[in-house]
DNA sequence: CAAATGTGTGTTACCGCTACCAGCGGGAGT
DNA sequence: ACTCCCGCTGGTAGCGGTAACACACATTTG
C-alpha cells in the first residue's frame, strides 16, 4: 500500500509535526509564526515536537500560500568592494532564513533625482521592502520616494534616523573613543586626525569621539591637528600629507576609514618614515584593505555580516506587524563593534630618536 | 458573484496565458519547461501570449510543485573582495530569476582535507548543486569530495576543466595576448612580466599569451625578464622591486593582476619613478583596486557578474537535464573579457629622458 | 440569566504550478 | 483492417503551507 504522493523523500513536513504533537496543522502553523492565541503548554509541545523532528518550514510552501514577502530589495552604491561583499553575505544568510529572494539594484548616480528615480525599479518588481546600506542609507532623495510609495525601508549605519524608521547601526562614537583611548594608553599624546565625508552622520560621530577621548585625557582637542578627508583613497594622500608634513608631526593618525589609513601609511612610506615606529596610523572598518596593506592595519571591526542580518530582520518582522496591523516594535539596534589590533599601530618612539622625514616624492 | 480568492491583485497567472493561448495551463508549462512534445504552432501562440502579457511564472508555486531545485550552493574562500561582491551580484541576479535560493558558505582553509569537509555542510541542507568561484575551482580536494557525493558543480574560471565537468571561463591566453599586443603598440620592447600563483592554470595561460604576443613581435620571449608573483599585494611588491632594480629596467611591467600591479607602482614610486612615464604598469581583473590606486590601472576586466550568471544557468539546467535523464548539453562556456585602458599606460619614454630611479625606501 | 464578546483550536479551500496518466488522432507494422 | 505505438494535449491530484471561517467553551456585560 505505498502511497502515490510526490512528496519528497523523508522531509517532514507540518503534518508531521501537528501529529507529533497531537494538534492540528493550522496550530503548528500559528506557533511557527508567532501567532496570538495559542495556549502556553500547546504551545511548548508544538516547539518540542519541532525540535525532535527537526523541523524547519517549506519556504516555497510558505511564500505560495500566504502571497507575499518574497522579495526584499537592496540598493547600493558604491560602497568599499570589501564592504559590499561582507554585507551581502550577511543578508543572504538572513533572506534564506526567512524564505525570501533578494532583489539587488545598483545606484550609480549621485543625483538626487536620479537616485530617487532608482527606487521606481522596485516598484515593477514585487519588491515588498527595501534595505539601504550606507551610503545610501543617508540619501533623502531615496528615503523620501520610498516613503512616498509606501515602501518600508531599513537603513545601516545611519547616523540619525527619524524617529519611526528601522535603522541599524554601531556606537560610532564610542568605538572612536576606544580607539583613541587605546592611542593614549600607547602613550601617544601628539595625535593627528582624518575627518571622514562631512556629509555622514557617522564622520561626526567618529570625530567626537575622539575629542571626547582627548578631553578626558586632559588634552585639549582644538590642538589636536585634523585634516578632512572625504572617505577615499584620494583624499586621504592629501590629508596624510599635511598631516606628516607638519613640523610638530604627530606621533599617531586616526585616519576615519581604512582606505585613508592605507593611503596615509603610503604616505609615509615615501617620506621614508617607519610605520609603527616613527608614526602609528590606525583606521575604521576592517576592510579587505586593512590586511592587503603593509604593516597591516590596526582598525575597528564592524560586523558587518551581522549587520545586514539584523536589518533584513529588522526589515521583514516589520512586514508582518503590518500585515497583522500591529504597531511596530523595534526602531533600532545597536550592534558591537571590535578593536582590531595589528601592525600599524605602537608605542611612540623615544624623544630624540625620532627619524626625520624627507619631503614625498611627487606621485 | 465575486471570486472569493485569496489571489493577489493582477498578477497574471499560467491560467491566464493559457485562456489567451486557447490551450490548458499543462501545455503552457511544457512551453516554459523543457517544452519536449509540443507542436512548433502551439509553442508560437503560448510564447506569442506569454509576451503580450508579460507573464512570469510564480518561482514559489514552481518549486513547491517540482519539489526541487531550490538551493544551490556558493562555496568561497577570500577572493579578493571586489570579485566576491561582483560574483554574489551576478549569483544573486541569476538566483532570483531561476526562483533558486543561494546557500553560500566560507571556506577558510587553504588544508585540503579540511576544505573536503566543508563540502558535508552541504549535505545536510538541502542543497542540489554547487558553484565554486575560484579558487577553489582548482581544488582537486573539494571537487572529489562533490564528486563521491554526486553533487553537480560548477567550477569558474578553471584552467583545465575534466572534460565533463561545468565550467565557466574567460580565454586568459587571448586577453594576455591582446594585453601584450597593446603595449607592443605603444612602443614598448623591454616589457617585465609578473607570474601568478604557479597552481592555478589561468596563471600559465596569461604567461603564454604574452610570450606568444612577443613572438609575433619578432622578440625573443625568453629574454623578456619575468619573475614569479602569487597573486597577493605583497608578493607583487617582492617581484616588482627585483624587475625594477634591473640594470636593463623594463619600460613597461605586466603583472598577472591588479594586487601585483598596485604593489608595483606603489615600488616605482618609492623609486622616484613615475608611472606612466617611466615605466608603464598594467594588471589583470579589473578589481576594485584598479581604480583606487593613483595612477588608475590599465587592466582586463573579466565580466564577473556576468559569469556568476553563466555558471548558475548551467547549473540549473544540468539539474534538470539529471532528472530528465536527457543528456547534458553544454559543458564549458568562455565569456568575452574586455581592455581597460586607464592611466598607469602611455608609451615609453624617448630613449636619453629615462630617468634613473633610487633604491626603494625600506618598508 | 441571556446575550455579547473573547479564546483556543479545527476545517475548508485554496495559492500557482507541475508530475502523472488518460485520451485522441494518425502512420507503421502485420 | 486492426492493433500498436508515438506525438501531442488535457484532466486530475496534489506539493506544504496559510487565510478565512466555523465552532466549542470561558468570560464579561446589561
Amino acid at each position: 500500500m505505498a502511497k502515490p504522493s510526490r512528496r519528497r523523500r523523508g522531509v517532514t513536513t507540518i503534518e508531521d509535526v501537528a501529529r507529533a504533537a497531537g494538534v492540528s496543522a493550522m496550530t503548528v502553523s500559528r506557533v511557527i509564526n508567532h501567532g496570538k492565541n495559542v495556549r502556553e503548554s500547546t504551545r511548548a509541545s508544538v516547539v518540542e515536537a519541532i525540535k525532535q523532528l527537526n523541523y524547519s518550514p517549506n519556504t516555497a510552501a510558505r511564500s505560495l500560500a500566504a502571497g507575499h514577502a518574497t522579495h526584499i530589495g537592496l540598493l547600493y552604491a558604491n560602497p568599499s568592494a570589501g564592504y559590499l561583499a561582507q554585507f551581502l553575505i550577511g543578508a543572504l544568510h538572513a533572506a534564506r532564513s526567512a524564505g525570501v529572494h533578494l532583489v539587488i539594484e545598483a545606484c550609480e548616480s549621485e543625483e538626487a533625482e536620479e537616485q530617487a528615480g532608482i527606487t521606481r525599479r522596485f516598484a515593477t518588481s514585487d519588491v515588498e521592502g527595501v534595505v539601504l546600506p550606507p551610503p545610501l542609507s543617508e540619501s533623502q532623495a531615496i528615503l523620501a520616494e520610498l516613503d512616498v510609495m509606501g515602501m518600508p525601508a531599513v537603513t545601516v549605519a545611519m547616523g540619525t534616523p527619524r524617529p519611526d524608521s528601522l535603522n541599524v547601526r554601531i556606537d560610532d562614537y564610542a568605538a572612536a573613543k576606544e580607539m583613541t583611548r587605546y592611542l593614549l594608553d600607547l602613550g601617544h599624546r601628539r595625535i593627528g586626525f582624518i575627518k571622514g565625508h562631512p556629509r555622514h552622520i557617522a564622520s561626526h560621530d567618529r570625530y567626537r569621539g575622539f575629542c571626547d577621548a582627548l578631553s578626558d585625557e586632559g588634552i585639549d582637542p582644538t590642538s589636536a591637528p585634523a585634516e578632512q578627508g572625504y572617505f577615499s583613497y584620494r583624499s586621504g594622500l592629501i590629508a596624510g600629507e599635511r598631516l606628516l608634513g607638519r613640523p610638530d608631526r604627530p606621533t599617531a593618525i586616526f585616519a576615519s576609514n581604512d582606505d585613508m589609513a592605507a593611503a596615509t601609511i603610503s604616505i609615509a612610506h615615501r617620506m621614508e618614515l617607519d610605520v609603527p615606529q616613527d608614526v602609528s596610523v590606525v583606521g575604521f572598518d576592517d576592510t579587505a584593505l586593512a590586511t592587503s596593506v603593509w604593516p597591516e592595519l590596526t582598525t575597528v571591526k564592524q560586523p558587518i555580516a551581522e549587520m545586514a542580518e539584523a536589518a533584513l530582520e529588522l526589515l521583514i518582522d516589520d512586514l508582518r506587524r503590518r500585515r497583522a496591523g500591529t504597531a511596530r516594535k523595534f526602531t533600532e539596534r545597536v550592534l558591537s563593534h571590535a578593536m582590531v589590533i595589528r601592525e600599524s599601530s605602537g608605542p611612540p618612539a623615544p624623544p630624540g630618536e625620532a627619524r626625520k622625514a624627507r619631503s614625498p616624492a611627487r606621485g
